[in-house]
DNA sequence: ACGCGTCACTAACGCGAGTTAGTGTCCCCC
DNA sequence: GGGGGACACTAACTCGCGTTAGTGACGCGT
């Protein structure tokens, strides 16, 4: 009958093993800065295992304040939880990085209507938050980095003093409209991942500019288009588009809504690439076998929870952290691109 | 300078309320049975909210020996992590469950090679968990349910003493394949999910074995084909399956494979649906815009998620929890089926 | 031989809340 | 006017562990 028995405590293991209890605790966690002998320690040990002894955790966190806990915080519906092709991979990301430092992920997901979470911080249930998809009107998250909490954001946010790690969307955006570009594409549209609001999509957008202006090719607005994280808003996306300037090339800050939108060429009656060639961004999983398999931004999303979760341990122990972490991006070409076979059409480029 | 202030106690609200501290826990948590003056309890909750009272969680962890924690336990790699469809979706639904009775939700991703996951439980981390696509060889989780923990399974499991909560794999699959033999298919071919380890895997494969039967069609194992997750393991599996011996049409137990089944097929130069129909599993958010949208059975990925967690709600509070729940799934049909065309080469139905 | 310093360990307090047993006050009723 | 309840509240203990201050034993140097 193993149920009625009771959890063993750290004194039950000092006992066991014929020492008290602060010994035990020094053991177990390695204290720096005193010297316990062999014998002793292994006696320690020893007890401990043949106990099954696990420190509670929550006693641990009221005696050392600290919980060992990093919250994930989701500033997204639970459809568009649903629909993201990176979050799991990030979590895994994040829970490995946690778990080297003995740390666990708390998950909070937080529809933006909602209020604050405070309460995560305040109530000391987790010891410092990974803010994912930051919007710019985030009043709570304000509060919070100025009264000293350490926050990472993943995702950038201006006027926010937390340290920030991301990929590098305007670099990859402008890449993969370059890569556009170089196929010879020059009425280049673009539709957004999200609302400019999320300040990943304004990036992505900044990027596909940026190239255009190098290119010498003119930014014209009525080749742009939002999008709202899933594809169904990438199929109403391009369709409006379709219908009202048709480009040659896209350019989707997403993959999902790029999938969308491929829909919605498809449906016109075009083909990609030869009639439309798009670019994705993120390479989620099923980049590669979507038809066709889709030319695309990699975003490296587990580094990407990797990182975040690395600065936090590091602010949340004090260690400086560098405001801005950019992890690179890669452009994977694959068959949604090709060359543009109307190239003469615009006479020589510029 | 709000950062050196100390964070508010309960002892703190009790002095400005000018009651105990017994007082303000009682008011503060509404314990049944006793009775606080409304002009006290109005002092209570006035002071709370001035000082931005946050019960301290690990205190309260510790005293009240309940964490207020769910686990959510990630039999996967973190591949697998990353390519699962329905994963965030799950999440998003056991964490709404989790938060209606004040819970929160940790994330335990554990990789099948790793060992055991006693110390989220046994160090009382958690009150509960639920264990996701949990093996047929998974020994730490039987002594955990012997020991009598709070455990939910999400993903049956023969012979392990724990309530599970699962979505209707069987007829889920039956409902598939009838679907594709009343189109006029009869040979017809299977691509399991995962490896057969996995009970969701044998469950699907029942499924379509069990509406083979009904319909007075042999069951051929040269038809099955065992795929891992992943679209890259689909496209593998079709593609061995295409070599051997080329079925009619397929029933692939994930959408995610069956992307990657699909991909397989193209490259054979075939067509779906015509000269390959084929059935996906989950109606994972991208199934809808794939080319051609995909036919698919709709798993209820938030449902799900919520169940497990009221499920695992119920049985740390001591309330029955019925063994086994089963959620009903539903044909969607899309595109990727369509009638036979060479009905007549079979000759009339047994 | 004495003092000083390390070494190895222990006693005891504190973290912040939940909870039990107990205390005083007021009102009602016989 | 005195006994008996409800009522409203409090003092004090508890949870399990981290941590500080302190103690005894032993070795080494002069």
């Amino acid at each position: 009958m193993t149920i009625a028995r009771r959890r063993p405590t750290s004194a039950d293991v000092a006992a066991r093993a014929g020492v008290s209890r602060t010994t035990v605790s020094f053991v177990l966690n390695d204290r720096p800065g005193t010297s316990i002998s062999p014998q002793t320690r292994r006696r320690v040990l020893d007890a401990a295992t043949e106990l099954g002894y696990h420190p509670h955790a929550s006693a641990r966190g009221l005696a050392g304040g600290k919980s060992h806990i990093l919250g994930f915080v989701l500033r997204q519906s639970a459809e568009q939880v649903a629909g993201d092709g990176t979050l799991a991979e990030t979590l895994s990301g994040l829970a490995a990085a946690a778990r080297t430092a003995g740390f666990r992920v708390m998950v909070e997901p937080l529809d933006p209507s909602d209020g604050s979470y405070d309460a995560l911080l305040r109530a000391q249930h987790a010891d410092g938050l990974v803010v994912s998809g930051p919007r710019v009107d985030d009043a709570g998250l304000a509060t919070l980095a100025a009264d000293g909490f350490p926050i990472v954001l993943q995702g950038s946010l201006a006027g926010i003093d937390a340290p920030s790690v991301d990929v590098d969307n305007v670099s990859g955006a402008r890449r993969a409209v370059e890569h556009l570009i170089g196929l010879g594409w020059r009425r280049i549209g673009c539709i957004t991942n999200a609302p400019l609001a999320y300040t990943a999509a304004q990036e992505r957008l900044d990027g596909y500019r940026s190239a255009l202006e190098a290119a010498g090719l003119p930014f014209d607005e009525t080749l742009v288009e939002e999008a709202d994280f899933d594809a169904g808003s990438g199929h109403r996306a391009m369709a409006r588009l379709l219908a009202r300037a048709r480009p040659d090339a896209v350019f989707v800050a997403s993959d999902v809504v790029a999938f969308g939108a491929i829909a919605a060429i498809r449906e016109a009656g075009l083909r990609v690439p030869d009639d439309i060639s798009v670019v994705g961004f993120d390479d989620i999983a099923l980049a590669g076998f979507f038809d066709p398999p889709l030319t695309t931004v990699r975003l490296p999303a587990y580094d990407l929870g990797m990182a975040a979760g690395t600065a936090l341990l590091d602010r949340v122990a004090g260690r400086p952290v560098p405001d801005r972490t950019l992890l690179p991006t890669e452009l994977i070409v694959r068959s949604s691109t090709a060359p543009s076979t109307k190239a003469e059409a615009y006479g020589p480029g510029p």
